[in-house]
DNA sequence: AGTCCCTTTCTTTTT
DNA sequence: GAAAGGGACT
């Protein structure tokens, strides 16, 4: 085929599938842009095409487009769709969420801000060891301030741009809180670290400080391009002005309707304003929804239309022969999720588990739904919740892999110095901690120098053991890849040998999570361009779980009402739709009330095809049972969109805001009963149990719901390996390991 | 001074 | 149901 057919060809395809009103937000050609429009109305599609058009057409250099998205799936998908259009070129985007997008100009400019050229990045937790020394160190009580209230107030002050000395403090609280902020900004510049704020407002402040700086990148991207606009905050719409002040082509999408992280500092007049703010921005409206039936339509916005505040807005579907909307009420929260598992179960004969998803409020209600279906043998995938890099014993691994990568890093250290146990106790750290104040030296340097000081004292030589063990490692992985570094100073560490000499069943999987961390560390060397242990670490700390979902694998996913943004499947289940979950039950304002509701009008616009929604009478919470009652949103729904199940109590159209009924643990005993779920047979817990492995093609293996089959391929390590296999049963399907026993 | 074990607390959502 | 914190034990 001749290039110029190709082109052409592809330069078609940038405006095929589109309808007139996308197409005309496609070839806008100068000055900003908002598309503003509701669910499954096409946005995304326009961002990517618009992309694809951009470099085609206009021969825009794809490094002089900057598109943004909410998390690093949706970039990676996005990168993926504008690769079909576009081929290799789509490499060169500048493509990523606003935290990378930050970080990657910090990796440029940073020193200009004072920051060390290998900053490490602080997660919530670093953050959180950070300012319990610094408030230590004021001699403020973490009990009179929470640090993970001092971690907001920072956070919520990042995304305002202010620093330290910018925060006003209007009440003891706040006056106290920004007193630790200033000496936590102190010790994190002292470690050689940055939190996720930092990554938002540093680029601000160095741009704004540094006009040589900023008349480069003023005009560094031609083309600005923002999903999911609706959720971005001060920090973020300052960043996109100073970078689209030049050539003014911004083009933003968005839903107002699915604005959801305002407690995050996300402000959804940045959307609302933007033709205010953008003079002479254009405005498109698209109205046609793509994904949903009618009656999906009709009752998630009979939801949302409830909200005051709310800007009306058309959106309508020629879907007109769905199925209604299931409402289904049980029990207990168990019934709840054998209801569900057994609709999934039925589904999945003519639908792939990949098409299926569950949604729920808030974390901790995955488990009984795993349970069951565990139960029920249905495979399934957890998105967010406790992410593989939060367990404890792989932030042990990193935590060594960052004190080996930045020598001053004092929250690795803290996390490190005493596992395994080496003497290095309570006291000890203390004693490093005061000196570290007095010389305003990291942690570790502070060590360092204790451990060599004249005069001796009580844990002196283990301090030195600890130190010089480090120092080795340094030495020994200096120029080596990530993967023989890892495996390196994982084996020196002594985590390996204390993890195999202990004897518990614990022990035994947080061995193979060690190991799954090297697996990881091997993946990440094989697929990046930057092999460093410095590039690999980067990587962890911005990734989020939401990469897990992965379509070709067959498997349910279950996520929160959040993580289900900007996704979409054939059937979803909504869960828990109780007064007290949805609306969460800590929510006390108006605002935060209408939030709640365009939370479940996110969740509810997320099916295609079909839509449950359910809600039991008791849950279980800690150690007590909740007498619930079911969501006051939920009376908005229209008749003729949805059909009724199960138990049908009372609290249908009370109001929203009412009194919590909850009682204490009167039913333990007989929730105990029947939380005892049906004896699993001895394959599955073999399954659950047994060494995970290898899968090389070839090999045979067993599935909990296929049977057997023979391995074709594998993609990943461990037990969220993918591996695809020819089942005898059911033909070829890709699986996830976790769900398979070698034979 | 360090470790072990028991109690308490957490859960709203996350880049 | 885990992880962190507090108190007793070595
Ligand atoms: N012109 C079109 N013709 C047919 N299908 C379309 C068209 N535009 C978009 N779609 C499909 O509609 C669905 C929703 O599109 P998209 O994800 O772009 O919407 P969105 O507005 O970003 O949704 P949300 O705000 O809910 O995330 C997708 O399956 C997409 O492929």
């Amino acid at each position: 085929m001749s290039g110029d057919l190709l082109t052409l060809m592809q330069g078609s395809a940038a405006l095929s599938g589109l309808n007139d009103t996308q197409r005309g937000a496609v070839l806008h050609s100068e000055g900003p842009l908002l598309v503003l429009a509701g669910a499954g109305s096409g946005k995304t599609r326009v961002i990517t095409h618009r992309i694809a058009h951009l470099v085609r057409e206009l021969q825009v250099a794809p490094w002089q487009i900057l598109a943004v998205t909410f998390s690093n799936k949706a970039a990676s998908e996005m990168r993926h769709r504008v690769g079909e259009l576009l081929g290799a070129q789509a490499a060169d985007l500048w493509l990523g969420t606003f935290h990378r997008t930050g970080l990657r100009m910090l990796r440029s400019f940073g020193q200009h801000g004072g920051l060390a050229s290998g900053f490490t990045i602080y997660d919530r937790d670093d953050q959180k060891k950070m300012l319990k020394r610094a408030m230590a160190a004021l001699n403020i009580s973490d009990q009179r301030l929470k640090p993970k209230v001092v971690a907001n107030f920072i956070d919520r002050a990042k995304n305002q741009l202010k620093g330290p000395d910018a925060v006003t403090s209007r009440d003891p609280t706040s006056a106290l809180c920004a007193q630790v902020y200033s000496r936590y900004e102190a010790d994190m510049k002292i470690a050689g670290a940055v939190d996720f704020g930092d990554l938002l407002m540093r680029p601000v402040q160095i741009l704004q400080a540094e006009p040589t700086l900023m008349q480069m990148w003023s005009g560094r991207f031609k083309y600005i391009l923002v999903d999911e606009f609706q959720d971005t905050n001060h920090a973020q719409m300052q960043l996109l002005q100073l970078l689209s002040s030049e050539h003014r082509n911004l083009c933003v999408v968005g839903d107002d309707d699915q604005s959801i992280y305002s407690w995050r500092g996300a402000d959804v007049s940045n959307i609302l304003d933007f033709p205010k703010r953008f003079e002479g921005a254009r405005v498109v409206k698209l109205e046609r929804n793509y994904r949903s039936t009618a009656q999906i339509l009709a009752a998630s916005g009979a939801i949302v239309s409830q909200n005051a505040s709310r800007h009306a807005k058309t959106l309508w579907t020629d879907q007109k022969d769905g199925s209604p909307v299931h409402l289904h009420g049980s029990n207990t929260d168990l019934d709840e999720a054998r209801w569900v598992v057994g609709r999934i179960g039925e589904a999945r004969v003519a639908e792939p588990l990949s098409e299926m998803a569950i949604f729920y409020r808030t974390n901790s209600q995955s488990r009984v739904l795993e349970d069951a279906l565990r139960s029920a043998r249905i495979p399934y995938v957890v998105i967010g919740g406790l992410r593989f890099y939060d367990r404890a014993e792989v932030k042990d691994g990193l935590g060594y892999l960052k004190l080996v990568v930045n020598p001053d890093d004092t929250a690795a250290w803290l996390r490190v110095v005493n596992t395994p146990r080496r003497g290095i106790g309570k006291k000890l750290v203390e004693r490093v901690a005061d000196f570290a104040a007095i010389k305003q030296i990291s942690m570790p340097e502070a060590a360092r120098q204790l451990s060599v000081v004249k005069e001796s004292f009580r844990g002196q030589k283990h301090l030195k053991a600890f130190t010089e063990l480090m120092a080795q490692m340094r030495a020994d992985v200096a120029t080596k890849s990530a993967d023989t570094a890892g495996v390196m100073i994982l084996r020196h560490s002594g985590l390996i040998d204390a993890l195999s000499q202990d004897p518990s069943i614990e022990a035994e999987s947080r061995l193979d999570n060690l190991n799954q961390l090297v697996s990881a560390l091997t993946d990440y060397t094989e697929n990046h361009a930057d092999t460093s242990l410095g590039g690999y670490l980067e990587q962890v700390s911005l990734v989020t779980d939401i990469d897990k979902l992965d379509k070709t694998v067959d498997a349910v996913s279950l996520m929160t009402m959040h993580a289900a943004k900007g996704l979409e499947f054939n059937q979803t289940f909504v869960c828990g739709l109780e007064r007290n979950l949805m609306p969460h039950g800590n929510i006390d304002d108006e605002a935060g009330i209408e939030e709640e509701r365009r939370l479940l009008y996110v969740a509810m616009t997320r099916a295609r095809k079909r839509m449950y929604l359910t809600y039991a009478r008791r849950r279980q919470r800690f150690n007590e049972v909740l007498t619930q009652t079911i969501s006051p949103f939920l009376a908005a729904i229209p008749r003729d969109a949805m059909v009724r199940t199960g138990q049908q109590h009372q609290g249908w159209g009370a109001p929203v805001r009412g009194p919590s009924s909850r009682k204490q643990a009167w039913a333990r005993a007989a929730q105990k009963e029947q939380k005892t779920n049906p004896p699993r047979t001895s394959e599955e817990v073999a399954i659950q149990r047994g060494p995970v492995g290898p899968f090389l093609p070839g090999s045979r293996a067993r599935h909990v719901s296929f049977g057997e089959g023979e391995v074709l391929a594998r993609e990943g390590h461990g037990k969220l390996a993918r591996v695809t296999i020819r089942f005898h049963r059911v033909g070829v399907k890709k699986v996830l390991a976790r769900f398979l026993q070698a034979l």
